[in-house]
DNA sequence: TTAAATCTACACTGAGTCAATAGACATTTT
DNA sequence: AAAATGTCTATTGACTCAGTGTAGATTTAA
């Protein structure tokens, strides 16, 4: 898996609407400055999480975006699948963008099953957390930089 | 961590060199044939892997490539690294190409928090395996396909 | 010493992707 | 009606990828 700066913006666009879940709409201004991610870049990078119903939207001069489902119900995984594509390193151990590739025989490729098994190990991640999980993330990280406690004695 | 093609006949091809390590070299074309990899191509390939003392080579009507170390002494992580770059999803979470990113704050960010767990796992499976353990594994497969097994009472 | 087979080096290209940017338009609230 | 927002399509410039082209350099064998 490789991010790509469309990717990585989803997911922090993501993370801000997450937080702000069950609260009104967010404008996409708001995010683009909270976030540092060029407005006119976003927009298109949240059309696109529309069309895939992680987020919805509401038009004119109070609109904005929010998320479609309740963030625990949101994979990263899912996410990443939708922006990027294929999570596997190559699309030849790829479950859901398989591509055939050129090696001579895939069932006895050694190289195949190493990269089966990197993606496994991404895979068991990305799907496993959600939007909620990044939130609560964020909030743990916010909290420990507030009250860093000193563990030297 | 995503292989391009060329990374992927970096691999396929070491591991035919892997396979034939203590023999004389063998000749880009004899790879190329028995990989199914454009032979110009992996001409390149191969160059850039000598320049990285992955591989050395013998010139003129005899001459090919052979592994410049021992099978065991090439790890994949560092072909990859080389031919590749960055095994990390988002570079902000690379050991070895690590760069900056747009995030308000780089110390605090889930995002770049979830990042670095998938990029250990990754690390953590290419840095252990060797040249040497994909061909124990390329001669494994072969076995297995040889002699199949059957589970069936 | 010549010919053939191989590696070496560098440049080039066509297709595609990435990260925006542009401009016109639609919708909603005030 | 005006202003603030989201929607949609197209375009751009830089870059990468995968491969080709061409011209050599080196070595061995005849």
């Amino acid at each position: 898996m490789k991010l790509s700066l469309r990717g990585e913006y989803a997911l922090r666009a993501l993370l801000v609407l997450g937080l702000n879940y069950k609260q009104s709409v967010l404008r996409i201004q708001t995010i683009s400055q909270h976030q540092n991610i060029p407005k006119r870049f976003l927009e298109q990078i949240l059309n696109d999480l529309k069309s895939a119903g992680v987020v919805e939207s509401k038009r004119g001069v109070a609109g904005g975006y929010r998320l479609a489902r309740p963030p625990a119900d949101i994979s990263l995984a899912s996410v990443i699948r939708h922006i990027e594509g294929a999570l596997a390193p190559v699309s030849c151990v790829s479950e859901c963008f398989y591509e055939k590739c050129s090696c001579p025989d895939e069932a006895r490729c050694a190289i195949r099953s190493v990269m089966k098994q990197a993606r496994d190990a991404v895979v068991a991640i990305v799907e496993k957390l959600t939007v909620a999980d990044l939130c609560e993330r964020a909030r743990e990280l916010q909290e420990l930089h507030a009250n860093p406690v000193d563990f030297v004695i």
